[in-house]
DNA sequence: ACGAAACTTTGCACAGCCTGCAAGATCGCC
DNA sequence: GGCGATCTTGCAGGCTGTGCAAAGTTTCGT
């Protein structure tokens, strides 16, 4: 009788392991919060979650893939999204409307992604693994923008697009978290694709939109 | 109390450890290229330079660091020079400006580098190691722009600028390796520099300045 | 319900990276 | 020659990461 329960996603066994992948990463970024990424062991993590240091490997390749998160997926679903984009919009600005949906996923996480970005900024060891986490997640990233703009995938543009902003959205993130979320993530995204777009002029010490402060 | 410099570089003590530290580093070059990252143990390296393993950690800190060159003193070297660029040349500009000496630089050993790079193309774990090696010089870095457009420390730019410029260089140097150094890097460097003055505009298939053979 | 099959966890052994420490070799200088 | 500073080396040890096989758990067919 009983609804014969598909085991792919509801089976009792995908559940635990979800749980102890979330407990395991969970506890990573609680302990590197707290006492520093050198301070804190696989072991002491593992012990934390309730399982053997064996099996955090089973999970995670190394201690640093536990606190940065599952960047190749949503890389492949930020891919996804930018071939969504209507072709006649501009790479740079395609890129752009790809990462809203993007940064739709990282609100959904609000204090996660925080206090991973935090953790990262402390132990900058770890900046690099974010965003383009893998050179192949980066070469299916470029080829994407090769083909959207029409140019050979040896030409220097889509590299260079998918390097920069990549940079880019990786420094905003950052950012976010410095101040703990008090500019929106988006906010400080479109910051810094508008000046990308602008060609990276200096800015001015006076604004000309909004006057600045500062005594005579 | 001698103010007179110990004899910092005529010293035979100190030619010898300039030669195991390039001896070391070569080494390690080498085999990598041939064996690949994983392949070669800090011991191997040792060996083929003629030291014990414990001396070489006395000369880098982690075998990644025998492979990417001093990249902090090319950093600082860079700041030094970036500080020289008369403060009117608007920052992008003044940051291809220092860079150009940067270039001479590695011009100098131009085989060294072009193995240097092939071997973090094929070990991309490198990487990221590259250019803007820490937080420390990516810090000044971002402090020497801060001043030079006048603008708070806590302003995006420096930043961006920072990183993006260093994400567009080292970019420029892969495809110079690429190539085996068939187009100069300094053409490489300002073909991705003029693309960022102007905001990373799609490159028609057919360019506007200059009409592309394609027929009708 | 029972048992086989598939999967997961765990312990164990082991290679490799990296560090601190202390002894010994080498170099610079008087 | 001899003293002090510096460099090299061996040794012990902790941590990361992997392969393997035994033991435990879930799934599925009958």
């Amino acid at each position: 009788m009983t609804p014969d329960s598909p085991p792919a996603d509801g089976g009792l066994r995908d559940r635990k392991k979800r749980r102890t992948r979330t407990a395991l990463a969970t506890a990573a970024l609680r302990l590197v919060a707290e006492h520093g990424l050198d301070q804190v062991t696989v072991e002491e993590i593992s012990a934390a979650a309730d399982v053997s240091s064996r099996t955090f490997f089973n999970y995670f390749p190394s201690k640093d893939d536990a606190l940065i998160g599952d960047q190749a997926a949503l890389n492949a679903r930020f891919v996804a999204r930018l071939a969504e984009v209507p072709p006649e919009v501009p790479a740079l600005a395609a890129v752009r409307a790809a990462l809203g949906e993007v940064i739709e996923e990282l609100q959904e996480d609000r204090e996660l992604w925080l206090l991973r970005m935090d953790v990262v900024t402390r132990n900058p060891v770890l900046l690099p693994r974010l965003v383009s986490a893998g050179a192949e997640a980066e070469r299916a990233l470029t080829d994407v923008v090769a083909a959207r703009v029409g140019v050979p995938a040896d030409h220097g543009f889509p590299a260079l697009l998918t390097t920069v902003t990549g940079a880019a959205f990786r420094l905003a993130a950052l950012r976010w978290a410095a101040t703990a979320g008090a500019r929106s993530l988006a906010d400080l995204v479109d910051e810094a694709f508008d000046a990308l777009a602008a060609g990276l002029p200096d800015p001015g010490p006076a604004r000309p939109s909004r006057p600045s402060r500062t005594p005579s």
